[in-house]
DNA sequence: CGATAATTGAGAATCGATTATTATTTATCA
DNA sequence: TGATAAATAATAATCGATTCTCAATTATCG
């Protein structure tokens, strides 16, 4: 594959997942592409540096990334699939939780259950 | 250190701990005491096997544990010691994020920041 | 106490994720 | 097109976390 349309190829496989990808299930979304796991992380890597990605971690073990500047949201991972689905919508009350002295600079929440497909599976 | 002595040691640890603590934390916290950390392992895996301590993960990399059958709580993560604290209470409207189709069996909530020890260090 | 079984500490081995190496391939541009 | 520079694929090396191995220690119980 021409390196141009590589990195267009993994920009796009980012873009187009209904959540952040691992550098692996994105690497196995590109399979039959020729394109090696290495470059991959070097996109990735690239990516964040540059802005365009942002790194996240989800439960579940592990970095995901995800293009940047998106609305804040959050994550529903699939405990059958493992895959990170994105959440629109946030939820409410979260300062009253922080202790005295404490200061609450972001906060990270993840849904778990079955997705979709996993739960209309036989 | 006498077996069973060590044993207490280690869940008494977990217990007197103001969050979960890693593998690597507890064992830190028995330094002088000659355990290893592979005796720290089998504890914890068999505490969680018995049902008397649960894994939590927590934003940050690695599985934390803490002692089962506490109050559903959530934990802060401070960004500069890494440490991770119990949170009391919960969040409302968490089930109106939920995509249609998926089935919520679960939910975490890490706020993100700095704890009291660490915003009032130098 | 003494024999036997279970547990331990120390460090080697393993595991998955990530990074580095290097020969090869691709892009650039005169 | 041809020379040079940059990026890549494949895979080896590294890293931290966890597990395994085994000789030594401790517990159990007659």
């Amino acid at each position: 594959m021409q390196r141009a349309k590589q990195q267009q190829a993994i920009f796009r496989a980012l873009d187009e997942a209904d959540g952040p990808l691992s550098a692996r299930e994105l690497w196995s979304r590109l399979s039959g592409t020729g394109v090696g796991l290495a470059t991959v992380y070097r996109a990735l890597q690239r990516g964040v540096e540059e802005g365009t990605l942002e790194s996240v971690e989800v439960l579940g073990g592990g970095v995901r990334y995800e293009p940047r500047g998106r609305e804040h949201h959050h994550h529903f991972l699939c405990s059958t699939c493992d895959h990170a689905f994105d959440l629109f919508g946030c939820v409410e009350g979260l300062e009253s939780l922080v202790p005295g002295g404490f200061r609450m600079t972001g906060h990270e929440v993840v849904l778990l259950g079955t997705c979709d497909a996993c739960a209309n599976a036989v």
